[in-house]
DNA sequence: TAGATTGTTAATCGATTAACAATC
DNA sequence: TAGATTGTTAATCGATTAACAATC
């Protein structure tokens, strides 16, 4: 055990999740123990790539025996979800993708707890998505001030992603997942963001099979 | 003018979408010209990289004056949607994420024409989504023979995605736009596969915010 | 002890950035 | 011609892969 992390690079990083996809279906078919080159196989990746990623966060592993899924499992999603403790999160945005995203939200991943979703449409006030209320964007502010979420999920158009994340960052908003077209990366450097544009992962699909 | 395309990377074909999305806007602005530094201060890049990444499409630019928005514009739209010729699509699955990812195919996008919808739920058959109608899954292969679509897009869970996308290889399809948790990465090789998993992007989302 | 497999350092590869000659 | 800015080659940087010593 070495350095416990000083700094890990996003490739690595965006490797994460696969890695605690795969080993979660190992634990589920009862494996118990997997090598750095198992591993590798699975994932398309070498084994050097495996040791090396695991070992930006000090090793899971044991020499001359490999890695313990179980130990595994509970690592990466120490890292990924925390310690149990989830982050607040709001919804923006109750349109079609909206109502997609915040399945994710509610039931297919861990360590999110989302608080409320916001809309402009005056119609979807009072509804709710999965029991999540819905509330009017007016409510920001007061929500925010009341319940400090951390975390905004934009699922709008591009015009009002730039409006709304400028009023969340004053807000004390600390991350975004952005499925809007506009781009937040460059006017808050100082907040986490990712970008999931699906109209740019569909276009690069697009380039792809018409040149391979 | 140099090399027209000799194999370009990914990372630079990522990129393009972006390009294309900044640029689209200057033009919307009446912008007419624009120079590599300008495009690498709204990309968040350097003029280099934008000048390298033209050139593997053998440059769009006029030494001494910069880039005509118009041509950028033009070119950067070939690459990533073709001659207008649209590409055959299907969709799997007509859950919340189906019904989303859906409207981006049909009204967010250029290059694709969804051509049917496929779900296993009978409730649902003879339903549309935006005019386009959902058939049963039993009916994929004679779908597939008469229509000859190129491209498939997989919004099901993980235990059917593996099924559905053999089949779909089988028939033909050369093109996956895959948001199932289920890796097709592997299996297939030499058939392009985008996976835009959501809970992946996430995940790391949270990773981030917890070590920045 | 011998075999297996990790942790870690070194070598390679590829992508980004810098420099500069070409040219408008 | 002088200034601006591209296209393109060279240098740097970072990520991946290979090698090997440590150790179970």
């Amino acid at each position: 055990m070495n350095h416990s992390q000083g700094k890990v690079s996003l490739p690595v990083i965006k490797r994460l999740p696969k890695y605690y996809r795969y080993i979660s279906q190992m634990q589920q078919n009862g494996v118990v123990k997997v090598s750095s080159s198992e591993l590798a196989r699975m994932m398309g990746t070498t084994a050097s790539q495996v040791r090396q990623d695991f070992n930006c966060f000090g090793g899971f592993g044991q020499q001359g025996i490999g890695y313990n899924v179980d130990v595994l499992l509970h690592e990466i999603g120490r890292l990924l979800f925390g310690e149990g403790e989830k982050l607040p999160t709001i919804l923006v945005g109750a349109g079609r993708l909206g109502r997609a995203v915040s399945r994710f939200l509610t039931t297919d991943t861990n360590g999110y707890h989302l608080l409320a979703v916001f809309d402009v449409q005056q119609e979807l006030v009072g509804q709710d998505l999965d029991g999540i209320p819905i509330h009017h964007i007016d409510e920001l502010e007061s929500f925010c001030a009341a319940h400090k979420p951390q975390v905004a999920v934009l699922c709008l158009p591009r015009e009002g992603a730039k409006e709304i994340s400028g009023r969340l960052v004053d807000l004390g908003i600390r991350g975004f997942w952005n499925f809007s077209h506009y781009d937040l990366s460059i006017p808050y450097p100082n907040v986490t963001v990712e970008n999931a544009h699906l109209g740019d992962s569909l276009m690069s699909l697009g380039y792809r099979l018409r040149n391979d």
